[in-house]
DNA sequence: TAAAAAAAACGAAACGTTTCGCGTAACAAG
DNA sequence: CTTGTTACGCGAAACGTTTCGTTTTTTTTA
């Protein structure tokens, strides 16, 4: 049905591999190119990938995996992992793994054996075998977010620990001294990360780390709501409460709301990722934002990169600056 | 590098043809079977879907296209089409048109010159045309979330009409004559749908609609949040407010909450799409909840009858009811 | 036990490209 | 006019499957 590279050649009167030559860049002769570039529109021609493919065993297909494609935070990253590849003409295969380490392997496989060109991956702990294989094989791998120990591999990550330095220590320089954190689960890296990054300003400024202020939830809504109403009926609740990620910023929010809390007379709150939100609370909430454009952005970069055979710099760790908004949510304390 | 069906023939002895009737479940001698088997374990082979594809002229592979990835509501629904999908070992391709029209019809294109073997779009008002040349030109297609009139096409829809019918009737059953309505944006079907049912049931009860009540948002936080002040603003204030979607749903909580309205004595509400939220929200909010796996499940359901060939029923127009939970934030009034 | 029927295995062509080595035309230099 | 050089163009093989017509093997039946 569709036209095929020999019709080009019959219409042209040109031979296949002159077309092909063409097509893939060569040098033709002024006359043929305009010849062949009527017959391409004329028979409407589309190279077949797959045809292409089986003799180049290149697919022009990146597999994304992300945890899961319920959050917010993660398909913004691929929305814009998409744009960035398919202006290089590759397709992208999102794939999530709903939390689950073991399906988070079969769908690693699954990429593997469909023989895409590279892969991006935000991993779970603990999966690093398999990591490793597919770095053996040769198959060029992007993780994004968390950093695997050992292991050499391009990875685009966000400076959280800073990030969680910069929010709190603007707490502490207003005043703050008994500063909430509700942070994620343990077995995060981002959030190893964030909480390190809070525990070690306190540190740097003398202060005492008290294991009553720091809450772990599960980054759902829920969790945001619950933890915060138990900061805040601490029989010495904090002053101030750093939040941090999108979904229990929102709990909390509703659960401050809800609760009559005055921001910030009655508590400072700092909240993560997303500026809507942000924007539209009164007063206007301080927040720490994430580059999600320019993670996706550079992981897909460094993925083109490498699927271009070019090894330098391996490997590449790119560390991004989060931005933190001061707002209206931080009242300053006299000391 | 990698096993080829050559290196099975070589390994037991038979013939590629064989190994390939094998393959693709064709009848073998049971020694044979064992011997294949074998092979296949010990040489790791994977068949090389673009061979394969190169014959057959199928990929294995659809293409999913919806509006934004940065809508949960979308995401869900995808992530349940490609787990589907998975299971029959096809492999989903997901792209985004950030609600541009224009980047919509390059993408479908792109998803068309891809030769994906089947499409699952969540169609743009507008772009009709292209939608017909995809299916004239046999590529299965199944519709999510909006009808196109005059044009066969496989679909699977919400019943957003009787969603709507049914909450608002709830409210005027408990008393509310005066309900507000935060709708989406008049150029979207499943916003005009959810209008249309709340003007219905008003008729049906022999209210009058009254357009300052209306208020039209555009599907995000922060229109939820402004068009809920403007309904309280209003000099004769609606006593229940009726969302019809999640973000504007936050947006709009946000707003009742920052403003000590209580609900549901000050205010009823009944809101859209997020369980979690409706749950955390204290009193428990009364909710219409979409099933998004049943519609991720059915369009690909859909999608995988075609992609088999299989006519059956065709043009396939499945309407899902939604769910109407009423929890605690509506009022009774004394009538 | 032989013939017929059914089942299994085989060989070769085809799918639409890319690629490589070679032929040839054009052109410049001697 | 001849030779050397360059730049294009060409033909054929190869990528790893499926498929179809044919041959071989196995099973059934008489």
């Amino acid at each position: 049905m569709a036209a095929t590279i020999k019709d080009i050649a019959k219409y042209t009167g040109l031979s296949i591999s002159t077309i092909s030559k063409y097509l893939n860049g060569g040098n033709v002769l002024e006359p043929n190119k305009q010849l062949i570039e009527e017959a391409i529109q004329t028979l409407d021609f589309k190279v077949n990938e797959m045809a292409r493919g089986l003799r180049t065993s290149r697919t022009m297909t990146v597999g994304v995996l992300i945890p899961s494609l319920k959050n917010i935070f993660f398909t913004s990253i691929v929305s814009h992992i998409e744009s960035e590849l398919l202006k290089e003409g590759y397709s992208t295969i999102v794939c999530d793994f709903k939390e689950d380490p073991d399906l988070e392997e079969k769908k690693l496989q699954f990429l593997f054996d469909k023989m895409v060109d590279g892969i991006v991956l935000m991993p779970l702990p603990g999966n690093d075998n398999l990591i490793k294989k597919i770095i053996a094989q040769q198959t060029p791998l992007v993780l994004i977010d968390r950093l695997i120990p050992n292991v050499d591999c391009d990875v685009v990550l966000v400076d959280n620990l800073n990030a969680s330095y910069n929010a709190v220590e603007q707490l502490i320089i207003r005043g703050h001294r008994r500063i909430g954190i509700i942070a994620g689960p343990q077995n995060i890296y981002t959030a190893q990360e964030r909480l390190k990054g809070y525990i070690r300003v306190l540190e740097d400024y003398g202060l005492k780390v008290d294991p009553s202020l720091i809450k772990h939830g599960d980054y759902q809504i829920e969790s945001g709501y619950n933890l915060l109403l138990e900061l805040i009926g601490d029989e010495q609740p904090p002053t101030a409460v750093y939040v941090t990620n999108y979904e229990m910023t929102i709990g909390s929010i509703i659960a401050i709301n809800e609760n009559n809390i005055r921001i910030p007379d009655d508590l400072s709150f700092i909240g993560f990722d997303n500026q809507d939100l942000a924007r539209i609370v009164k007063p206007a909430l301080s927040i720490v934002v994430q580059p999600v454009q320019k993670i996706g952005e550079t992981a897909a970069q460094v993925l083109l990169k490498r699927l271009k055979k070019d090894q330098r710099g391996f490997p590449l760790v790119t560390r991004l600056k989060t931005q933190l908004l001061i707002r209206d949510s931080i009242k300053k304390l006299e000391s």
